[in-house]
DNA sequence: GCCGAAATATTACATTTGTAATATTACAAG
DNA sequence: CTTGTAATATTACAAATGTAATATTTCGGC
């Protein structure tokens, strides 16, 4: 079985993979720029992601103490994963050209990816 | 206000885009290599997506003939924009890295990818 | 023109998600 | 120990989604 994250929670999962681990306080401190959620929302997807296996927490004295269960890379993968699958593979380039005509890459960035595809075709 | 595709609907939007347009029946008939769904779920879903505006139909005699009211292109373009507000521009070149690592393009997609670039690269 | 089969339309129902409000628990202060 | 308050836990409720079943409409044939 397979954790599937939500929209709004993964909200919340970047703020616990920023500061590795948060109380809940901390998460809607954290949150209370980004977004304007009520506290109890921020709480009830806390209490999901636990539920769901996707955070763990601990008892901190009067509060809990929560961190990822899940790598964040772990994440990017299903996610990526997932996302691939509706475009399908053949929809890759479209959608790399896409994304790189609306957004403004570095020199720097540009020669990393150039640089993933180089090792990939030697390997091949 | 913009349409939102869920996963089992963009299944369908697929047959529709594959064949430009079709009748109810023959997008059962296309589905039912690749899936198990009751006929009534496909209908159902054909019947969403109308909701949405994302599909029109067209009264063909006793049948409706289905066709996509949005291009695959531009679907893709806002499952991309989705996909990416979740994993972060900085989540591009990984992401890309472990996609390479896991499938296997050929020879002929990587240049494509990498004509990409370099065009870009270009312009920069 | 009436009927049955095949389409479409409507209704169903459980789960997930978004967004909270209320209830309960448990510690810290008195 | 009692109590107020701050946490957590439980409950709420509507919209979206997955997955159909039932109801209704409508041709095509008799």
């Amino acid at each position: 079985m397979q954790i599937k994250i939500s929209q709004a929670e993964w909200v919340v999962m970047e703020v616990l993979w920023r500061q590795t681990e948060a109380t809940a306080n901390q998460v809607v401190e954290a949150l209370s720029n980004e977004s304007d959620w009520n506290e109890k929302t921020i709480r009830t997807l806390l209490n999901r992601l636990v539920k769901k296996k996707a955070v763990v927490f601990e008892k901190l004295n009067r509060e809990y103490l929560y961190r990822p269960a899940l790598s964040r890379e772990h994440c990017v993968q299903e996610e990526t994963h997932s996302f691939l699958e509706r475009i399908g593979r053949a929809g890759l380039a479209p959608v790399l050209a896409a994304f790189l005509e609306r957004h403004h890459l570095s020199e720097q960035e540009l020669k990393e990816l150039k640089a993933i595809l180089d090792q990939k075709e030697a390997k091949s």
